[in-house]
DNA sequence: AAGAAAGCCAACCGCGACGGA
DNA sequence: ATCCGTCGCGGTTGGCTTTCT
């Protein structure tokens, strides 16, 4: 014997919902309260299974959910989590208030997998990613192909990032082992991969119209590390400039450390 | 301007967990 | 102890939108 449909699904609706039928599941669950999603569509009026009302209800029409991208506090929550917890993504939007298990899926998958893979990071486990071994630039600069100027500060800060890595990891910054083949063992959140400075240096020393940005190297002592780092075109994440912790310290600090910057943001 | 490719996200599907009979 | 119905979760898909060529 197989298994029982979750619903008799011969007349139902599927696809994207209607005004109407939002209207209705809305007003049926505000009146009547979440009872049992089986039966909720036939006393709602609705042509749908109780799962599809769930999941509209549960991702699309509560009135708790908050609207549009995730903040980037609440990005840095999630991929904090996900070091943690993994692909329990409902356990992760229990520690976002007004975010969805869904909505964080989609998230990571469409956005914050390839910040972390930019950085070098394998979003699945959170490690480094094995080193790919960098074709040689031609030595002849001529035959160089150009990036359009637009897209050329974002490509030197990501090769600034990678290289940054690079370095970090021959200096014994981290351990490594050319086979790739060994547990690093630690998680995103744990990695000291580089200074917040290192990776400023080339970058705003060559493509941004900063205060800071002239012909000398960066001068940390006389610049807003923070302010210039929001010209890092391939990392869009933001921060409060009244507080003194950056993404990389976010991602570098322990447990208590980081407990206390995150308070700290909040309160 | 038009077609192709990539990005994005709401919704669906199927499985496992759980609780009641 | 077992069966069955329901719910919730995570993976996947479909189709709309945006960007690129």
């Amino acid at each position: 014997m197989g298994r029982q449909p979750c619903c008799d699904k011969v007349g139902l609706k599927k696809g994207p919902w209607t005004a109407e039928e939002d209207e209705k599941l809305i007003n049926f669950i505000l009146t009547n309260g979440q009872c049992c999603w089986r039966a909720l569509p036939k006393l709602a009026g609705l042509l749908r299974c109780g799962k599809s009302c769930r999941l509209r209800w549960t991702n699309y029409l509560r009135p708790d959910l908050k609207r549009g991208l995730l903040s980037e506090f609440e990005e840095k929550m999630v991929i904090d989590l996900h070091a943690e917890l993994g692909n329990r993504w409902s356990k992760i939007a229990s520690h976002l208030p007004g975010r969805t298990d869904n909505e964080i899926k989609n998230h990571w998958n469409t956005h914050i997998k390839k910040k972390l893979k930019k950085m070098g990071i394998d979003p699945l486990n959170h490690k480094p990613l094995p080193m790919i071994t960098a074709e040689k630039p031609p030595q002849n600069h001529q035959t160089r192909q150009e990036p359009p100027p637009e897209k050329e500060a974002a490509v030197m800060a990501e090769t600034s990032l990678q290289s940054t890595v690079t370095e970090a990891k021959h200096e014994d910054k981290i351990p490594f082992d050319n086979s790739m083949e060994v547990d690093y063992n630690f998680c995103i959140d744990e990695v000291p991969i580089i200074e917040t400075h290192e990776i400023l240096v080339p970058f705003v020393n060559l493509s941004t119209p900063t205060s800071s940005s002239t012909s000398t190297p960066y001068d940390v002592e006389s610049s807003n590390i923070l302010e210039d780092f929001h010209f890092l075109p391939t990392l869009d994440w933001e921060y409060d400039h009244s507080n003194t912790m950056s993404i990389w310290d976010f991602l570098t600090n322990d447990d208590s450390e980081r407990n206390a910057s995150i308070e700290a943001l909040v309160t």
